[in-house]
RNA sequence: GCCGGAGUGGCGGAACUGGCAUACGCGAUCGACUCAAAAUCGAUUGCCCUAACGGGCUUGUGGGUUCGAAUCCCACCUCCGGCACCA
């Protein structure tokens, strides 16, 4: 007998599923269609290629693996593609440290992905393969952006954006992490800018409402998706300032508590600012305020703790409820990017503007009382959130402030000074990047196509994609992209009107590549469209996404947008890309996040040398529940390996044992001579069977179904000696072991196979998955569970068909219960049929 | 501050609908095999008292519901994640 030799082993099956092009499946109409069968989509996000996989990615892919061969034993079609997230800063930042072009070390990358994916035995339709780096995609990337340009989805705007100053280029919101930049950490600045933007807030009622679409998502993943588009019901109040003759609409999601606002604040940058001050006294201190507040930096700005700041207009407006003329000021506290850039405060119930009117010493009118009295009086209860009567609001008085708040609301809507409104903390989403490595924006400037000395933004003409991101010598952002160096690339000749023209010098969010990927991977290598209407109806929605939880807003929100506007455009028939999400947890090294600084790495390959995939696979699927992060131990690795050791030498000793053919007894066979202990273990596998896929079934609870099949492997050992004793027996034995193997299959593939192959021959991920008997799941004893005032005294068989009558005279029989029976008297008896006594005694 | 999630042996974790707490793995101890070690196989392993039979205690803390609570309810503590001057 030889040792277990995972190499060897897992070397044969990969080349059997690389030759025999196993993990491939055809769309409909394309020859090998399995049109009969049902479709299930399992994908894994796919991974962004920067130096080599890492165990996170192991994680996910043994994971998503794992489901995909379940399905697939369960009779469906499934589509399992891979790709690469290729365009980004990693590989452009590298090339600016030394020099090395992105695509080469990006290609090299992929090479090692590529590689080790096929190592680690993940069954991949590698025909489907992609690169959002290739012309090929990024042909449809921008394909995408111009058919979203001409719908007026995609647009472009001068606004503040966040700029990062070390990376030199302007970030998403979403990419904003504390004021600073997500990916090297610097405080991003403030700058005004003209960018590409995606109308993402046009869907946020829609992105909202689809939540009900989904099958199964986490729910906090949904609930962070909710809290990112903050909807917030309210009203918009229009304010007016007669000296200057302007409206100013403000919003507010407490129309309520108008009758209490006692001054009006504007944010540094609202744009009639300037108008409002130009002449007058306050304008020298004003706008040294403002210029003071764009030199902070947004941490600083939105630190809540830090005292109120600000500066009197010297102008106001009227309250349109009751005419008052409340003061304007300006502070930095008010968000251009929230609302209009304009608020009533209201201090007595808004605990800002309480601050704010207590730095400056302004009145504080309350106009809800406590419901509690002590409070209702005096300043000491405010600013009061709560709800209550109303007070100081005129006819409003004494009304509950709910009532009052509709009532307000109709009243402004009948004035024509104000309506219910709706407001987002969504924004649209910034797509220019003034980065290298990304796909071209296909947009031209042509100056004899615009007006007013101002370049038309001319749409490249779908025949004329890709625009290929050109060759370039120096790959450093200077505060403009590095493509606008490409001097004979720049330079262009307009779609339009054929003159001069100037090419978009921007490239796009490497987001915008991956929002769409699970679409192309249906028809990756169609030349003439991004997708085949048909195949994507097929294949759509993905059936089950797996992932990592930090991409819970960014790249999922942004997928669902996407799926959502190229349905709009006729594009797709489904509304959702992900029917159900399933999220795994992060691996830890010693407690603390995996990094490279910290040199507490893991390297897949390392421990795929030395133990083989199969064992790094498992393990990763065995340390704790999947949706749950772990920490690393090579003891459980170890641990691993001896497990799949162990079942390695089982099947080893059966196959001696059996000599002959491969055509051992079914399990239909084996059960009726079954008895004793060859019924136990038979028992046993069943419910084994029965454990790992109910476990599948429950969330992908693989660390217990792997617990299972260990246990399976474990009772075997106890009992084979015996069962050998004659030819049942072992039949017993080598049905045990070939479910084993059978049952391991999801998470150790390579094993499975052979094992299956050795004891029952042919291949196992062409077998229906096991079905547990459910006679073998039932006994005819069960262990009678007996307390006396409900602690444990003793445990004994009966018979699980047993009337309550015997199991009561059962219990009491008992010696060990007796004992505490002794001289008391029995008040209550509660029997459970099947389970349990307990007799109550006093 | 707001919104989620979680606290179980020496460690990772299990326990389905309120019914045997600690499955499985790691670690540890002992035994078999061996000249020896490793590997392997087998046994033991929550804590305390006891020579033993046996008994007591135990799921973050305190209370409650119940014949019975890791599980349900109330209050609190701790840790992790997300959002945060969002009007």
């Amino acid at each position: 007998m030889s040792g277990y030799d995972p190499k060897a082993i897992e070397r044969k099956w990969q080349q059997v599923w690389a030759d025999e092009r196993t993990w491939e499946v055809a769309n409909p109409g394309q020859p090998g269609y399995a049109g009969e069968k049902p479709k299930s989509y399992v994908l894994e996000m796919l991974p962004y290629p920067s130096g080599e996989p890492h165990v996170g990615h192991l994680k996910c892919y043994a994971v998503g693996d794992a489901i995909a061969h379940f399905r697939r034993r369960h009779g469906f079609e499934v589509i399992h593609p891979m790709g690469y997230d290729a365009f980004g800063l990693p590989a452009e930042n590298n090339a600016i440290k030394t020099g090395e072009p992105p695509r080469a070390a990006t290609e090299r990358s992929i090479e090692s992905f590529r590689r080790q994916f096929r190592e680690w035995g993940i069954s991949i339709d590698w025909s489907r393969e992609l690169g959002t780096h290739t012309p090929e995609y990024y042909r449809w990337t921008q394909w995408i952006f111009l058919r979203l340009f001409e719908r007026g989805l995609a647009y472009r705007d001068e606004a503040p954006v966040q700029w990062c100053p070390v990376d030199a280029t302007v970030l998403a919101n979403e990419q904003v992490v504390d004021g600073r930049c997500e990916r090297c950490g610097t405080p991003v600045e403030q700058r005004r800018l003209e960018q590409w933007f995606f109308k993402i807030t046009d869907y946020a009622d829609r992105l909202l409402a689809d939540f009900d679409l989904l099958d199964s998502w986490p729910e906090h993943v949904v609930t962070m998706q909710r809290n990112w588009i903050g909807r917030s019901e309210g009203a918009e109040v229009t304010f007016r300032c007669e000296e200057a003759g302007i409206d100013f609409p403000v919003f507010t999601t407490r129309p309520d508590t108008l009758f209490g606002a006692t001054f009006f604040v504007l944010a540094p940058e609202h744009p009639e600012l300037e108008r409002l001050v130009a002449g007058t006294a306050a304008e020298v201190a004003v706008r040294e305020y403002v210029n003071d507040v764009a030199r902070e930096s947004v941490e600083e700005r939105g630190d809540e703790d830090r005292p109120k700041t600000g500066v009197p207009l010297g102008r106001s407006v009227v309250n349109p409820v009751n005419g008052e003329e409340i003061p304007m000021f300006v502070a930095d506290y008010v968000l251009m990017e929230y609302g209009t850039g304009a608020i009533m405060a209201v201090p007595a119930h808004d605990s800002r503007d309480y601050d704010f009117a207590k730095a400056f010493d302004l009145p504080v009118r309350r106009v809800i009382e406590g419901v509690d009295d002590e409070v209702a009086q005096d300043d000491e209860g405010l600013p009061y959130p709560g709800d209550g009567p109303m007070t100081s609001s005129g006819r409003f008085d004494g009304k509950g402030n709910r009532e009052a708040y509709e009532e307000i609301v109709e009243w402004l809507a009948a004035e024509a000074r104000g309506k219910k409104a709706v407001n987002y903390r969504l924004r649209d989403w910034l797509v220019s990047r003034q980065r290298y490595w990304g796909a071209p924006i296909p947009i031209v400037y042509c100056e004899s196509c615009g007006e007013d000395g101002v370049a038309a933004a001319v749409p490249v003409p779908e025949e004329q994609l890709p625009v290929e991101l050109p060759e370039v010598e120096d790959y450093a952002p200077q505060g403009r992209s590095p493509l606008a160096a490409a001097e004979d690339w720049v330079a262009t000749a307009c779609p339009r009107c054929g003159g001069p023209a100037r090419r978009e010098t921007d490239t796009m969010d490497t987001f915008v590549d991956s929002s769409w990927y699970f679409i192309r991977y249906l028809d990756s290598r169609n030349e003439a469209a991004a997708w085949d209407r048909e195949a994507a109806d097929h294949w759509l929605p993905v059936d089950q996404y797996i992932g990592g939880v930090e991409h819970a807003i960014l790249h999922l929100m942004y997928a669902r947008f996407f799926t959502k506007a190229l349905a709009d455009l006729g594009q797709l028939g489904v509304q959702e890309p992900f029917a159900n999400l399933f999220t795994q947890g992060m691996i830890t090294r010693d407690g603390a996040k995996m990094s490279k600084s910290k040199g507490n790495t893991v390297s897949p390959a390392e421990y795929v040398g030395r133990y083989g995939a199969d064992t790094a696979r498992t393990y990763v699927c065995f340390m704790g529940p999947p949706e749950r992060g772990g920490d690393w131990s090579d003891e459980g690795v170890e641990g691993v390996s001896r497990f799949l050791s162990r079942l390695w030498r089982l099947c080893e000793e059966v196959e001696q044992r059996a000599g002959g053919p491969k055509t051992a007894p079914m399990t239909t066979e084996i059960r009726p001579s079954a008895e004793g202990d060859a019924r136990a273990l038979l028992a046993k596998a069943h419910w084994a069977i029965d454990k790992v896929t109910r476990d599948f079934g429950r969330g992908f609870q693989f660390n217990t179904a792997i617990a299972a099949v260990m246990e399976l492997v474990n009772e075997t050992y106890r009992l084979k000696d015996g069962l050998y004793a004659d030819e049942a027996g072992t039949a017993v034995v080598g049905f045990a072991t070939a479910t084993a193997g059978s049952l391991i299959f999801p998470f150790a593939p390579h094993l499975g196979a052979e094992i299956w192959e050795r004891l029952r021959g042919g291949r196992v991920w062409e077998e229906a998955w096991p079905a547990a008997d459910p006679e073998l799941l039932s006994s005819d004893t069960v262990t009678l569970v007996v307390q006396v005032n409900g602690k444990l005294r003793d445990r004994i068989e009966a018979a699980s068909d047993a009337s309550e009558a015997e199991l009561l005279e059962l219990a009491r029989a008992s010696e060990k219960v007796r004992r505490h029976l002794d001289g008391k008297e029995v008040v209550k008896e509660v029997v459970v049929p099947g389970k349990l006594v307990n007799l109550v005694v006093r």
